[in-house]
DNA sequence: GTCTATAGGCTGATAGAC
DNA sequence: GTCTATCAGCCTATAGAC
């Protein structure tokens, strides 16, 4: 997290001297990323002025447009890669011949890795959603579809096996990834209104959340007498 | 736009050469409103500039100033009245003394119900939210958590007289909330999809989610037996 | 109350030195 | 690869005619 100033020229200039980088230990791209998806997570696309990212980040504005042409292709790459990663994982899960109610469990279990690796990936994802992706690509639009196509399989398959009750398979995809990504996506609100005493309890437990969506889920989704009396917590984060 | 220039000159002017306003039928306030939260739920307060506002109008740019005093002010005005009209809605539930499985089910028709009076509420709620409240003044900050607390007392309610199982009331009301606001702030990104052929399905119908999730939340959190059976659907929209 | 015209501030992007 | 300086465009808000 600190910084050991590099040089590219001629190797005498004191480190000291150097403004301190907020990101990283090395690489202008990859600080430039985590400020951005820091910034835009908070306040949005068009609430942040490339300015702003260049100082979270400890770097020079100008870098943004070398290292990536523009503020849009910055934003389109953190949304893109952190998409990638999530659809590896789900697909991962949709190809696996587990029982579906504990795959639905890990299903959950896996956003909320997702989240302790990419902290701002909830608000970006729903911030874009709920721009109906305007700032994404036909090609990059897909990504969600993909993540919904993996969901709805293992769900369908669930339903026929007769291990789920009969429930439709965009609803339940809507439902549970609603309810995470607004959990996580709201934890810096109920910091806040906790901090101005607004909100008595202290903020909540990540873990203790998705276990209680996992057996929501199970308690909700599965075939009479089969969940109920589960023991939980096989496939926490 | 379409503007028909108008002359500043004599007044002989039919009503018929003015333009065409897109809301409403009589006065600009309410046409600003309804123009301004169906802009600001799909661009974000940051991503609409008050032109576009006015345009949806069919009114001036400077009639957002002369009225509401500002862009902010008019913001402000969008989420205090639709907070307070959700939080009259949910006291009124949370003082009820009907059973607490009922009581659930009341609450997430009237969500839905909501939506259908103010089609802009839940991604305007959800953006503001994502942002930390930060253009909420402390008085307004407050309403997310005075319908967080109705909630909260219902479940409290339910669990102590034993019809709920012991769940978290935070954690009830987070998943309920979540998962209704992203399925319908989310509506017209699968619109989008759909009419891009990326969407094989037909977009679903509200009612039918609302259904969805009031039988989730009955055999999710209602202690053993007794929601397991329910005919479903007595206090629907 | 409603409009036009314009002032004044901020923003994203680039040119060019190092 | 990184920085400073700068420009052109856009945006909010207001002054002032009607």
């Amino acid at each position: 997290m600190d910084g050991t100033p590099r040089r590219s020229g001629p190797s005498a200039s004191p480190p000291s001297r150097r403004r301190r980088r907020r990101y990283d230990s090395s690489g202008t791209r990859e600080a430039l990323l985590a400020a951005a998806a820091k910034l835009f997570a908070a306040r949005g696309f068009d609430g942040v002025p490339v300015e702003a990212i260049a100082a979270e980040a400890g770097i020079n504005k100008a870098m943004i447009n070398y290292h990536f042409g523009g503020k849009r292709p910055l934003y389109r790459a953190i949304v893109s890669s952190t998409f990638a990663e999530i659809i590896t994982g789900v697909e991962a899960l949709a190809a696996s011949r587990r029982p579906v109610p504990a795959l639905l469990r890990d299903l959950v279990a896996l956003i909320g890795e997702m989240t302790l690796r990419h902290p701002h990936f909830p608000a970006m994802m729903l911030r874009e959603v709920l721009s109906g992706g305007r700032r994404l690509d036909r090609e990059l639009v897909g990504q969600p579809v993909r993540v919904l196509g993996a969901v709805a399989r293992i769900v369908e398959r669930g339903v026929g096996d007769g291990t789920l009750r009969p429930v439709d398979p965009l609803f339940t995809h809507l439902g549970l990834v609603g309810s995470l990504l607004f959990f996580f996506a709201t934890a810096s609100f109920r910091e806040r209104l906790h901090a101005e005493g607004l909100l008595p309890l202290p903020p909540p437990d990540p873990t203790a959340y998705i276990r209680h969506v996992q057996d929501l889920i199970t308690r909700g989704l599965v075939a009479q007498g089969d969940g109920a009396a589960r023991p939980a917590g096989e496939s926490d984060a």
